[in-house]
DNA sequence: GTCTATAAATAGATAGAC
DNA sequence: GTCTATCTATTTATAGAC
């Protein structure tokens, strides 16, 4: 979410439109990516008109590098700090994931906004904001390499492994998200995943994945 | 690539525009996405003018629906092929991979598009396109339950299985691409991984997440 | 803070000459 | 088959009233 911290506080809830703006924002870039929507579109969706997304924000381009940057911001806090506990690697590992899919589950603009940027090689992507996608890679690499370090782990190209589990993740939350358009249900690929059957497949995925020793049931 | 068997045929190699602009338009609509690619955009890179686009095709929306098809013809039988080979579960399911692998090298607009097509959930994607990705989910199951029957894969939710190796692929080839960037190379997650290594990884993982006994080295 | 009206640029699509 | 010129609609962005 945008930080309201710099702007006058009032009382009885008196609309912020400012969140409406970067709600509906996200939720159609997401939806329909950087080009796909109108101005009008985002404000009709917030109920406000045109004006007002200009009075709040200085463009469309830079409305939507909010949403990029609030979303890798929460993605990098929370790589850090799974890569940050006192616990062993696959420990860090299963919180990140589950982190990840929870993070999904609280900001489902999330996942296709991600999965579109990384499809477009962030052509939209300022320095600071590849900098924010450092940090969640680092941030993985060294639960790989701590995870390597303990015997735990036995290596594996750390691109590959970041790959191999945040695509799923990300591939899945898009699937449940475009499985809502109606006359979808119907078909297999589009059907219902329970919330806790996808975690712990993520998780036995990534650990049969890194496991040095033999599988784990 | 569109089928040009509809078409007369002339001597010495006249320049089939019409590739061309199917080729142009799949690699920007690949890059950018549909709304992201104007007429001019696709003209331009294939050296012509807007009107030659008119000519060989309907209307944007009707370009892309054929760039799209294309793709998906080719996957499926990819995947359908791999699932009616007379070999065991795991040979068929590393033949497909390897065979994505392949495709993604042949037609480098493919992972980003899929990608997008997915994280849009299809919205431009009318029955007969669904048909066509119905196609390859079904081969994929396929594959999956004659591994279960024989009891070298162990049960796993399909469609989270889906995921689990079209994700890491089809993320893996669009990071190759935004890797291309100029000045992208430097970065750790844009490091270069070798066609073969990737290959290995993705079967490996694959084997790792299904097989029914203890991990394979 | 919120709105209407409008400017200025761009994009999909077509007409018609060659 | 290929081109230039143009129509029309849409879209980002701003001016200015309330």
């Amino acid at each position: 979410m945008p930080s309201t911290s710099t702007r006058r506080r009032r009382r009885l809830t008196p609309r912020d439109s400012r969140a409406d703006v970067f709600t509906a924002a996200a939720e159609l870039f997401s939806a329909r990516g950087f080009d796909g929507v109108g101005i009008d579109d985002i404000a009709h969706a917030a109920r406000l008109n045109k004006a007002m997304i200009y009075y709040h924000f200085d463009s469309k381009r830079a409305l939507y590098r909010e949403v990029v940057h609030d979303m890798l911001r929460a993605v990098g806090t929370l790589a850090t700090e799974a890569a940050s506990r006192p616990d062993p690697a696959d420990v860090q590992l299963t919180a990140f994931i589950a982190g990840l899919i929870q993070m999904a589950d609280e900001r489902p603009w999330f996942p296709p906004l991600m999965l579109r940027e990384i499809a477009e090689g962030a052509p939209r992507l300022e320095p600071d904001t590849l900098a924010l996608m450092k940090t969640v890679f680092t941030a993985f690499g060294r639960i790989l390499a701590e995870g390597q370090a303990s015997g735990l782990f036995r290596p594996v190209n750390t691109v590959l492994a970041y790959m191999s589990i945040l695509g799923p993740i990300l591939l899945n939350a898009a699937r449940e998200r475009a499985a809502a358009r109606p006359g979808r249900l119907e078909l297999p690929m589009f059907a219902e995943v329970p919330h806790s059957e996808l975690t712990t497949h993520m998780q036995q995925a990534a650990l049969r994945l890194l496991s040095a020793q033999e599988s784990r049931p």
